[in-house]
RNA sequence: GGGCGCUUAGCUCAGUUGGAAGAGCGUCUGGUUUGCAACCAGAAGGCCGGGGGUUCAAAUCCCCCAGCGUCCA
């Protein structure tokens, strides 16, 4: 079954009917008795570019932008909405996404699910999106953004509860008054398209507004959850109805503005300023004078109207694009050269990308993240670097700060979320110092990869394109454009090839995804109640008692050692959660005792693993290993207090990325776009041990998800999305406050004292503290004070003399080491200056036959002070009984020696005396053998060959 | 999260099938020059990132670790 029509009254009321598109063949509704698409096809142009659809609004970029979101929430705000500050673009909420991606994402996965109520029903909201599948469109199509507003109305209805706020009929009526009243649309421009959604798992009936050919807005209901005997059958999954049901609707914004400033693209509607600075820095103005008989203007609107009805998408190769816009265009009167065409689209495709890659590269970094080589952080340093080669194409001389300032000011009103000014500009200024780097870097690999191919050669080889994009960072047109500036003058980018590489690319990433899938083995609790945990009542508790609801054998699904499960009705062992360890210690049953070894939570129910099974009785006893946790939670607490320091010493973009407490250590990842040195954690470390002593007690609540959110903010998960409605605060003075599971003490100054003893990198903008606190700061000082005592005795100095008498050694080596040679080639050099036994003289080549002691090393040095002096043609046989016997043999090069004698051959036919092989060049040759006995007979052979 | 690449002299980097550690710049000494620049001659400067393995032999091949870079999700 699909779904059934969507036949509303407010349609019929308005003079709507419904009738089924020419060329999609979805059903839709309109008033216009002459239509026959339904507005969104190849067939239908844009019909508001130079002739507005929405009246009202004369201002243009920021201000028309401020305008069009007042109107869009004041219509719903007088019309019972609550109107809800938006959330960061930045997800931290969630952990299946980086970005917020729509206006639902802010309520997904537990409001959605029902588990968490919604801040408000029904609520309006102008969400700050960013989408990067589509980054490579941007500027291109006229339409594509990676960053834009998705404003929305949502209501959440759960009718099993006779919650029903309202549903299809008053929403799609709220969207046509809201268009004709508001916005002063005409109804007879306005399609409204029935084309049921579905995605992540859940579906509903759908209507897309359509307006002059542009999409304003998607109406979707969403009361649908994916289920194997679903009635409903969309897209191959089957689907059943769900107890709740989403009002999930997205309404352009600066679509809305495209369409009331009727502009060529959307990008000058709501970027102008910038558009006009970019075309007159980069000299765009004149291009047009390059070809006087050219109408630019007409061209322009044209290709506008074009942008409409073709579907210009990511991926699409380049060439066969202008031919078909060319073909069109001469269609309609307006004959351009392919020439003409690229010299004006390209430059202005890369004006009209840049202050949206900015827009979203401010947003983001706004909200705190920081640029990195992985995760989202890359999508940042991806967009910096787009935005600083296209500046770069333009060749604009504008450092990026300068273009994060302008926009800044002029697009964002000067307003960031989080970040600071300063420190926008402090990560922007270092991302174009890498760029800069990166493409130096990339000109030397060039070179080096390019060696073999002659100068003449026309194309570059794939796999040499393929490793400079994916290893170096190089698109491959940009290593066309720097091996031309290297001499490859006539070097092409066959056509169609960026195409090749992202399907490659789309390939491995599908190899990969596929490789990784695999479940683990997991123990089974379904059946057992939610665990009581009492170690929130009191993290002092050492002991306590609890009935046993089951054990059950648990090989290796444990730690090592582990042969059992047990499940109590409460416990105060902590399960490992937030990086915490779990907790170990006893249970304590009548005359049975196990070991706990591990404890984890399997949903709510938390998992003893112990050492043996209990023996059936209901009551135990519960002891903990009191000396762990007190270290568990040393470091813990002590984590806290460290991210408070490094987020008030270092900036708001400190979050924490990870965490993980053992009893030895605690170790604390944190964003931060710069490697830390000593001083910087000196700092932090300070900091830290001042909160022991300044703040007398930590502050412990819990709140619902709704209240959290709003008191706090969204840096309260610092350790990642929670799960349940339910969230628990630890609250350190002003210092530091998040959301956090663990066990924490009641007053900082029960740690001690808290160490940060290093920091590592974990991956780019990622750093690594590792901490140490209480009793292992103790035991952490007390190595160190070993390692020195113990370095100290080996040199025989005091420990605070370590480091100079280090130096000094080390120094003193490496010159000895220089003497040692020095003297071994002077040894050498004597040795066989005087001939002896030795030499023989056959026919004006002197030969060296002789056994010697040493090593490779001083075999060679020898060897060389033999060989190479070219007015003394010499082949030297040289033989050590070292390491199982050494043999190597020299001629001196491009003389009478080297014509007569092949050292190669002449190794082969004695190195079997010796038990081995070698091998070499002619006029060296080295082997060796594992028959140090058999080097006198090896050496006879050779003379015996040489007729001596 | 996955893939790929890099780490060699103070700096920028070469280093072919495993077989004698290199170039350019910089430094120092001497020459030339009124002096400087330039030039000429010479020298110093290397745990070839660390650890293990294979091999008669490893900068080179394999494994682990560290640091750095890069692409994709």
């Amino acid at each position: 079954m699909s779904l059934p029509p969507i036949d509303l009254a407010v349609f019929h009321d308005n003079g709507y009917v419904r009738k089924q598109c020419r060329v999609t063949s979805l059903w839709f509704w309109t008033c216009d008795e002459a239509r026959e698409t339904c507005g969104d096809t190849p067939e239908d142009e844009y019909t508001f570019i130079g002739a507005p659809l929405i009246e009202g609004f004369d201002q243009r970029g920021k201000a028309l932008k401020d305008a069009m979101r007042e109107a869009f929430l004041g219509y719903f705000t007088d019309r019972e909405h609550t109107r809800i500050d938006p959330y960061p673009v930045l997800a931290r909420w969630r952990d299946d996404i980086h970005l917020t991606i729509a206006s639902i994402a802010d309520f997904q996965p537990h409001v959605t699910s029902g588990a968490v109520q919604p801040p408000a029903n029904p609520l309006a909201v102008s969400q700050p999106c960013i989408r990067l599948t589509d980054v490579d469109a941007v500027g291109r199509s006229g339409r594509h953004l990676t960053t834009f507003e998705m404003m929305a109305h949502h209501v959440f209805n759960r009718p099993d509860d006779g919650l029903e706020i309202y549903w299809m009929e008053e929403c799609v009526e709220h969207c046509h008054r809201m268009l004709t009243e508001t916005f002063g649309i005409q109804a007879s421009e306005i399609t409204y398209v029935e084309n049921p959604w579905c995605g992540g798992g859940n579906a509903g009936a759908a209507v897309e507004v359509i307006v002059g050919g542009l999409e304003l807005a998607t109406l979707v209901f969403m009361d649908m959850e994916e289920h194997p005997d679903g009635e409903v059958e969309l897209k191959g999954d089957r689907y059943r109805t769900m107890p709740l049901q989403i009002i999930d609707t997205g309404y352009g914004l600066e679509r809305f503005c495209w369409a009331a400033a009727g502009t060529p693209t959307i990008y000058e509607a709501i970027y102008p300023e910038t558009v006009a600075w970019l075309k007159q820095r980069s000299g765009f103005d004149n291009v047009a004078n390059r070809w006087p008989s050219l109408d630019l203007d007409r061209l322009l609107s044209e290709m506008s109207r074009l942008n409409g009805i073709m579907n210009i998408e990511a991926g699409v190769d380049g060439e066969k694009l202008v031919n078909i816009f060319l073909k069109r265009l001469a269609e309609r009167g307006v004959e351009v050269s392919a020439e003409q065409f690229s010299s004006i689209t390209e430059p202005l495709a890369n004006i009209y990308a840049i202050p949206d890659h900015l827009h979203a590269l401010c947003n983001m970094l706004g909200d705190g993240l920081v640029p990195s080589n992985a995760k989202a952080g890359y999508l940042a340093r991806m967009l910096a670097r787009r935005v600083l080669r296209m500046r770069d194409e333009l060749d604009i001389q504008v450092p990026l700060t300068e273009l994060a300032t302008h926009h800044l000011d002029v697009n964002l009103g000067g307003q960031l979320n989080k970040q600071t000014r300063d420190g926008l500009l402090t990560i922007l200024a270092l991302e174009e110092e890498r760029y800069i780097e990166m493409l130096r870097k990339g000109t030397n690999v060039i070179q080096t990869q390019l060696k073999s191919l002659p100068k003449e050669a026309t194309e570059i080889p794939d796999g040499h394109l393929f490793t400079m994009n994916d290893s170096h960072g190089l698109a491959p047109d940009m290593v066309i454009t720097l091996a031309r500036h290297a001499g490859w003058n006539s070097v092409t980018l066959r056509t169609g090839f960026s195409a090749e590489m992202a399907e490659r690319h789309a390939r491995m990433a599908k190899e990969a995804a596929t490789a990784n899938s695999g479940g683990g083995h997991v123990l089974d609790v379904a059946g057992y109640p939610a665990t009581t945990p009492l170690y929130y009542e009191s993290v002092y508790l050492p002991t306590f008692e609890a009935n046993v609801l089951g054990c059950q054998s648990a090989e290796g699904l444990g730690p090592e050692g582990a042969t059992h499960a047990v499940v109590l009705d409460a416990t105060l062992f902590y399960p490992e959660g937030g990086g915490q360890e779990g907790d170990r210690g006893r249970l304590q049953q009548n005359n049975v005792g196990v070991d706990v070894l591990d404890t984890q939570k399997i949903g709510d129910v938390i998992v003893h693993f112990t050492n043996g099974p209990l023996d059936g009785s209901p009551n135990i006893e519960g002891h903990l290993d009191w000396k762990r946790r007190k270290q568990l939670m040393d470091h813990h607490t002590a984590v806290h207090i460290v991210g408070g320091a490094a987020r008030r010493l270092l900036g708001p973009h400190i979050f924490q990325a990870g965490s993980h407490l053992t009893v030895e250590s605690g170790r604390l990842d944190i964003t931060h776009y710069h490697r830390l040195n000593r001083a910087d954690l000196d700092a932090m470390e300070d900091m830290a041990n001042e909160v022991l002593s300044d703040v007398r007690a930590t502050e412990k609540s819990e709140l619902n998800r709704r209240d959290a959110d709003m008191v706090h903010g969204f840096d309260l998960y610092q350790g990642g999305a929670p799960k349940g409605d339910s969230i628990r605060i630890l609250k350190i003075a002003e210092h530091d406050i998040q959301a956090c599971g663990g066990t924490h003490h009641d007053e900082p100054g029960q740690i001690g004292s808290i160490r940060i003893v290093r920091s590592s990198a974990v991956q780019d903008g990622v750093e690594r503290l590792h901490i140490v606190a209480g009793e292992a700061a103790l035991a952490y000082a007390r190595s160190q004070d070993e390692l020195v005592r113990l370095s100290s005795e080996v040199f025989g100095v005091h420990g605070d003399d370590l480091p100079k008498a280090a130096a000094r050694f080390f120094k003193e080596w490496k010159e000895q080491r220089k003497l040692i040679e020095h003297l071994e080639s002077e040894i050498v050099r004597l040795r066989t200056s005087g001939g002896g036994d030795a030499t023989t003289d056959v026919d004006g080549v002197r030969v060296v036959v002789m056994e010697i002691d040493g090593d490779l090393k001083s075999m060679t040095t020898m060897l060389k002070e033999l060989t190479l002096d070219a007015a003394q043609p010499t082949l030297a046989v040289l033989g050590s009984k070292d390491g199982g016997g050494k043999l190597m043999i020299g001629v001196t090069e491009n003389t009478l020696a080297s014509e007569r004698y092949n050292a190669v051959d002449l190794l082969r036919s004695i190195s079997s005396h010796i038990r081995g092989g070698g091998g070499g060049r002619p006029t060296f040759a080295q082997g060796g053998g594992s028959y140090a006995e058999g080097l006198g007979d090896a050496l006879d052979a050779a003379r015996e060959q040489l007729g001596l």
